[in-house]
DNA sequence: ATCGACGTTGTTTCC
DNA sequence: GGGAAACAACGTCGA
């Protein structure tokens, strides 16, 4: 029997659980090298999108790791620097005979491990990559659907159910399973692979918000073991009846433990089954397992979309002239628009880390078609920073979708940045609590405190444009403004459609007929030709 | 081919 | 206060 020396690369999956990957990396093995590779150049430079609670996050995450697998004799190295540079380092120091990870569908991910796998190939190393991150195989879905990706929801709901059940998970290895496999580590471990501290990585600890949601598979599985307990509330979920303004979160928050790959979707996946079973229960897309499917259909599309994360050059994604205003962007991004709710959301996103979905739409519309007219590509980069749960695929799809770029295209539906928080806080208790500055105003003008006389902005301590921003546009005016110049790019697309058809071999003639042709006939024309 | 139904989560007004 | 219609009208899918 061969006895493999292995390194298992953490990335994503950053759990024992529902790990094939890293249970292959131990079948046949005497060593096990469990690493995480982190770019400390990286963690300092200025481009870096990753924001000091993310940051936390991570660290914790890659503890309770280091932690999880002491108990099984195991230790986690972290390793500092490149992936490529350190990979062949360490896969020469330790004498490695099999690498082996999880499947990344991220193209710059897609990338990086298909050098790497050259890299191990001339190196005469066994690389394993095992698939588990979603509930099915991205490319499995694509082939079922004729070889694109499904563009639509209902579209994946069918493909996915065409595919039956995603796998089950996984068990954790134990001490059993791992038939003496272990880590051999040196007496100045902690010193060369230890779990950085914030401080190593140049960031100031203090400047951290209060820690809610702490990162690793430890409470990712609590997490969810309380969720489970509420039979009912999981039985009835519908995400569109949940409140993105109560003060403590009315979803599960598992979207960061998810995101990490602390839990594994496919464990959450059949956790909701077997609760669902002989029971009346919501259905997708709004029930729980809804949710995991919008996730799998983010994952799928963007795993073959070029340039998904950008306008241009991004086939899926509708071109729309959104100007550059960096003062709106930054008082947006720094919650001063002068729309307490609004303001509310961006606070707490930058304190917290987590938001609740519906508060992302209220201010992803706000920033984008509703009021600011800016580009989702801007909104998407600050999630990226703040956001605990910043998935590139979710993060990417879901701008495009609140700006009606791609997948959603009813862009008259407009949140108000009024009207949208009253509905499940009249009270604006939410508001209170992360805008204090209006924390005095009465009910009836907290929502929109410019509208209140001066002598009550005075008694209430927060004179409008003095203590507290003036709105930064006239909502109903900029949004119906809006509007329009969203109508007139949906028609530029169309247009823009006719005109290549008229080109794409096409002959003169041919172009005269059709051009007096009905527009929408064209366009089915059109269609066919290419 | 054309038309109608539908789309996770809108707002305002009117009764 | 709860429900329905008006608002102005998108793309996608399938019969």
């Amino acid at each position: 029997m061969t006895q493999h020396r292995s390194i298992h690369w953490f990335r994503k999956g950053l759990r024992l659980h529902d790990n094939p990957a890293f249970i292959k990396a131990c079948e046949q093995a005497s060593e096990i090298y469990p690493i995480f590779i982190l770019d400390p150049w990286f963690a300092k430079s200025a481009n870096c999108r990753v924001g000091i609670n993310r940051w936390r996050f991570l660290l914790q995450a890659l503890r309770d790791l280091d932690n999880s697998l002491k108990t099984l004799n195991l230790r986690l190295f972290v390793v500092r620097g490149n992936p490529n540079t350190e990979l062949e380092n360490l896969c020469q120091r330790w004498k490695i005979s099999r690498l082996t990870f999880e499947v990344d569908t991220e193209p710059y991910a897609v990338k990086r491990d298909e050098e790497v796998e050259r890299q191990m190939g001339e190196m005469g190393i066994e690389v394993i990559k095992s698939l588990s991150h979603t509930l099915f195989e991205p490319q499995r879905v694509i082939k079922v659907n004729g070889g694109s990706a499904p563009l639509t929801y209902q579209r994946f709901q069918t493909i996915a159910s065409k595919l039956g059940p995603p796998p089950k998970p996984l068990d954790a290895p134990t001490l059993e399973s791992l038939l003496g496999c272990k880590t051999l580590i040196s007496d100045n471990h902690e010193k060369e692979f230890g779990v950085p501290t914030l401080t190593e990585l140049g960031k100031d600890p203090k400047s951290c918000g209060p820690l809610l949601y702490p990162g690793g598979e430890k409470e990712a599985l609590e997490r969810m073991e309380r969720q489970l307990k509420k039979t009912n509330w999981i039985c009835s979920f519908e995400k569109p009846q949940t409140s993105p303004n109560s003060l403590t979160p009315s979803t599960t928050v598992l979207s960061p433990y998810l995101k990490f790959g602390c839990l594994s979707s496919r464990l959450f996946y059949h956790q909701l089954a077997d609760m669902y079973k002989g029971k009346k229960h919501s259905q997708p897309p709004v029930s729980l397992h809804g949710q995991l499917l919008w996730r799998e259909f983010f994952y799928t599309v963007a795993s073959v979309t070029p340039n998904f994360d950008k306008m241009e050059g991004n086939p899926v994604c509708r071109q729309i002239p959104w100007q550059s205003n960096p003062d709106h962007l930054e008082k947006w991004a720094n919650g001063q628009t002068g729309f307490p709710f609004i303001d509310a959301i961006m606070r707490q996103l930058r304190q917290e880390g987590w938001i609740h979905h519906l508060a992302r739409h209220a201010v992803a519309c706000f920033l984008t078609r509703g009021d600011l007219w800016i580009s989702w590509e801007e909104g998407m980069t600050v999630f990226e920073e703040l956001l605990l749960d910043a998935d590139w695929s979710l993060n990417a799809a879901n701008w495009m979708w609140l700006s009606a770029s791609a997948f959603f295209h009813q862009y008259f539906r407009v949140y108000s940045p009024i009207a949208f928080g009253k509905k499940t806080d009249p009270n604006g208790d939410y508001i209170r609590k992360y805008v204090p500055e209006v924390k005095k105003f009465p009910s009836k003008y907290i929502f929109e405190p410019w509208t209140a006389p001066l002598s009550m902005q005075q008694t209430a301590g927060c004179v409008l444009g003095k203590d507290y921003p003036k709105p930064l546009v006239d909502h109903s005016v900029a949004s119906k403004a809006n509007i329009s110049k969203m109508a007139a790019a949906y028609n530029a697309a169309k247009k823009d459609k006719l005109n290549n058809a008229s080109q794409n071999g096409m002959t003169a003639q041919n172009g005269k007929k059709r051009k007096q042709n009905k527009k929408d006939g064209l366009v089915q024309k059109k269609l066919k030709f290419t």
